[in-house]
DNA sequence: ACCTATTCATAAAC
DNA sequence: TGTTTATGAATAGGT
C-alpha cells in the first residue's frame, strides 16, 4: 500500500527506515487499539526501534497495573515464570538462613539449660565442661573490668584530692591578703572563713563514684529470644 | 476497509466478534512481523481474546529467551520493576534474618567466653549468673541421665541374671534326663557340661555397659560456628 | 474458509 | 516531522 509495492526486508537507508518505523508504529498501535475495543480483547504491544526508542500500547483494564496484569496472564498462559530464577534462589537462601537460625536458637537454649532432653550423656558432659570454662572466662573478665574500673576511680580520687590540696594551699597564700583587706572593712571575716571549710565538703560529695554506663540494655538477666 | 465502514466500538454479536478477532489478529501480527523486518525493530505483541485465548508475536532475537529479553528491556525503559514488590520484601526478610543470625552468633560467642570486650560490668555480672544457673541445670540433667542409665542397666543385669538362674534351674531339671540319656550313648557328657559353665560368662561379657549413642555429632567439645 | 466491494494504511514525494 | 496522494493491503459482510 503506497505509491508502489515494497519488499518486506530490512530498509537499508536509516532515515527512510526511521520514517517508516514512525508511520507503521502509529498504524499498528491504531490496530491494537481497535482490536481491544471491537473484540473486547486485552492487548500488549511493546516496541523498540532500531535506535532503541521504546513505545508501547497496553489495553486499559480494571487492574491498577495493566502491564503487570498482562505479564501475569502471560506467565499463566505459557507456564513460563520469567523471574523464577531470581525468586527461587532467594527462597532457598531464606530457607537456609531460617534453618541456621533455628539451630543457633536451639544452641542458645541449650546453653541456657533448656531443651536438654534430647542430648546424650556425652553431649551433656561436653556442654557442662564448655559452660564451666566459659563461666571461668566470664568471671575473669568481670574481675578484670572491676579492678580496672576501681583503679580508674582511685586515680581520679587521688588526682582530685591533689587538686583540692593545691587549691587549699593557694587559698592559704591569699589568706594573708584577705586578712589585710578585711582589716579595712570589718565584719565579713567570719563568712569568708566558712568558705575555706565548705570547699572540701563539696569535693567529698562529688567524689562518691556513681557507676558509669549503667544503661540496662536488656542484657543477660531475663534472656528471651523473641527476636523475630 | 471492508464492505462498509464500521464504528470502532465493542461488537455485540459474539460470533461476529470472534470472527473479527481472528481476522484482525492475523492482520496485526503480520504488521508486527513486517515492522520487525522492515525497520529492524524489536516487537512484542501479546493478545488475549474476550474468551481468554492467548496468542503472541515476539520478534526473534539473538537472546535465548526473547520474551525475557523483551521484559528486561521494558523494565529498563519504564524504570518500573514489575516483580519488585515480591523481590523487595524477600530481600528485606533476608537482611533481617542475616542480622538476627549475627546477633545470635554473637550471643553464643559470648556464652562461650569470647567477644566479652564490649560488655559492661552489669552485663558481665548477668552473663556470669546466667552461666552459673545454666551450668547447674546441665549438671543436674547429666546426673539424671547418668543415674537413669545406670538404673536401666542394673535392671537389665538383674533381669538377665534372673533369666540365667532360671535357665540353670531348668537345665538342672533336664540334667537327670540328660544323665539318663547319656548313659545310653556315652562320651559327649563332658561337652554338655561345658555348656552349663560357658553360659554365665557370655552374659557377663555382654553386660559390660557400652556407651549407647556414642555418635560424635560435633557437639560441645570443639564448638565452631562456621554454619554459613 | 473464501470472495470482493470498500475502506484504510502507507510509500513516495514534497 | 507533517501533508498529500496514488496505490496496495486489510477487512466487513455476504456466501
Amino acid at each position: 500500500m503506497g505509491r508502489g509495492k515494497i519488499e518486506i526486508k530490512r530498509i537499508e537507508n536509516a532515515t527512510n527506515r526511521q520514517v517508516t518505523y514512525s508511520k507503521r508504529r502509529a498504524g499498528i498501535m491504531k490496530k491494537a487499539r481497535e482490536l481491544t475495543v471491537l473484540c473486547d480483547a486485552e492487548v500488549s504491544l511493546i516496541m523498540f526501534s532500531s535506535t532503541g526508542k521504546f513505545s508501547e500500547y497496553i489495553s486499559p483494564s480494571s487492574s491498577p497495573n495493566p502491564t503487570k496484569r498482562m505479564f501475569d496472564r502471560y506467565q499463566q498462559a505459557t507456564g513460563i515464570n520469567l523471574w523464577n530464577s531470581h525468586y527461587e534462589s532467594m527462597q532457598n537462601n531464606l530457607n537456609k538462613l531460617q534453618g541456621i537460625n533455628n539451630r543457633l536458637r536451639r544452641e542458645i537454649r541449650q546453653r541456657m539449660g533448656e531443651d536438654l532432653e534430647d542430648l546424650t550423656l556425652v553431649e551433656l558432659r561436653g556442654l557442662e565442661q564448655n559452660l564451666e570454662s566459659s563461666l571461668k572466662v566470664a568471671r575473669e573478665r568481670k574481675y578484670h573490668v572491676l579492678t580496672t574500673q576501681t583503679d580508674t576511680y582511685k586515680k581520679k580520687i587521688r588526682s582530685h584530692t591533689e587538686t583540692h590540696h593545691n587549691l587549699l594551699r593557694e587559698f592559704e597564700g591569699c589568706d594573708e591578703d584577705l586578712h589585710y583587706a578585711l582589716a579595712n572593712q570589718e565584719g565579713d571575716y567570719e563568712a569568708a572563713l566558712e568558705l575555706t571549710n565548705g570547699g572540701p565538703n563539696i569535693f567529698a560529695f562529688r567524689l562518691q563514684p556513681s557507676q558509669p554506663n549503667l544503661h540496662d540494655g536488656g542484657g543477660y538477666g531475663s534472656h528471651d529470644l523473641r527476636l523475630a
